[in-house]
DNA sequence: CTCAGCTCCTGCGGGC
DNA sequence: TGCCCGCAGGAGCTGA
């Protein structure tokens, strides 16, 4: 479920409770979420010190004094809530005040900040996993991951070159991680919106003009969510318990039956399923 | 290579 | 109230 902006939001509410801060006990409580997690988990993290929490794509990475890095990804359903945080803790000193542990609360990491960190995923497609930092980059499930999509290397000339002739749906080409990593369902349908291109036209058949609209259209609606602390719908929730706000800015998305939101505009938003997935838009404004 | 469909898992809301 | 169905911020895998 968390998309981009959400994660980048976690990893930020992360930060305070986990940067230079030791972990003094990693409570894992399953053998793992969509796939096992690595040997010896507990023991290689037990004393190890996070040095910087990164992002790449939807995956939190945290790089340990331990030189392995920590790689978090938040599936469909996952949180991490930090507690404990308050102020008038004392650091390096455990604190007691934690809310009692719940259903599906699968990874618990008491740091010598006081925090409490704890990573919980109902569905369970979230992952963990544990891997030497020099290696880090070419871990299998990033290797092959797309530009970053507020980075530089995201623009019309690469939209052109990655688009020019494929039939794949516009929508499918950018929720496919390897074109660009970090979108997902609603952030597509939204820029898809705010770029005026329908979700269904094939990527190829699109000109450099739009594709120019459509790479703004991504970026600010990112940079728009990032500065709302991402969209809650259901499960979401920021690092400290609360609610994003973006999901009231959505234009779109979950949005079929009511006025398209362009000024004039007559047309309704319309819900299609692609792919499987619910696609929003309107069909008088995009085309 | 490209593309669509299926699958993993749990929870929630709507209809009957 | 209870049951069944569809749907949900992801993405790897399979097979046409």
């Amino acid at each position: 479920m968390p998309e981009l902006p959400e994660v980048e939001t976690v990893r930020r509410g992360l930060q305070p409770a986990m940067e230079g801060a030791r972990i003094l006990r990693a409570d894992i409580r399953r053998e793992g979420l969509r796939w096992p997690f690595p040997p010896k988990l507990a023991e290689r993290l037990t004393g190890a010190r996070v040095l910087h929490l990164r992002r790449r794509s939807k995956y939190i990475l945290a790089d340990l004094d331990t030189d392995e890095t920590m790689l978090l990804h938040l599936g469909m359903s996952g949180r991490i809530i930090v507690s404990g945080l308050g102020a008038g803790l004392v650091p390096g000193r455990f604190h007691h005040d934690h809310p009692a542990p719940e259903r599906h609360d699968h990874v618990v990491f008491d740091m010598d900040t006081g925090a409490r960190v704890t990573f919980n995923d109902a569905r369970r497609f979230g992952a963990l996993d544990l891997i030497e930092t020099a290696l880090a980059e070419g871990h299998p499930l990033l290797v092959g991951l797309g530009p970053e999509p507020l980075g530089n290397a995201f623009n019309a000339d690469y939209l052109v070159a990655r688009f020019r002739g494929r039939k794949a749906p516009t929508k499918a080409m950018l929720m496919d991680q390897r074109i660009v990593a970090g979108l997902g369902n609603i952030y597509v349908c939204e820029a898809l919106f705010r770029a005026g291109i329908h979700p269904a036209r094939p990527a190829g058949r699109i000109g450099r003009m739009r594709l120019e609209r459509l790479a703004q259209a991504v970026r600010a609606v990112l940079a728009e969510a990032i500065e709302a602390g991402g969209s809650s719908l259901r499960d979401y929730r920021q690092a400290d318990g609360e609610l994003g706000y973006f999901q009231h800015a959505f234009r779109v998305y979950d949005r079929a039956g009511l006025p398209c939101p362009t000024d004039g505009c007559p047309g309704t938003v319309r819900r299609i399923v692609q792919s499987g997935r619910s696609t929003h838009y309107c069909p008088r404004c995009q085309r």
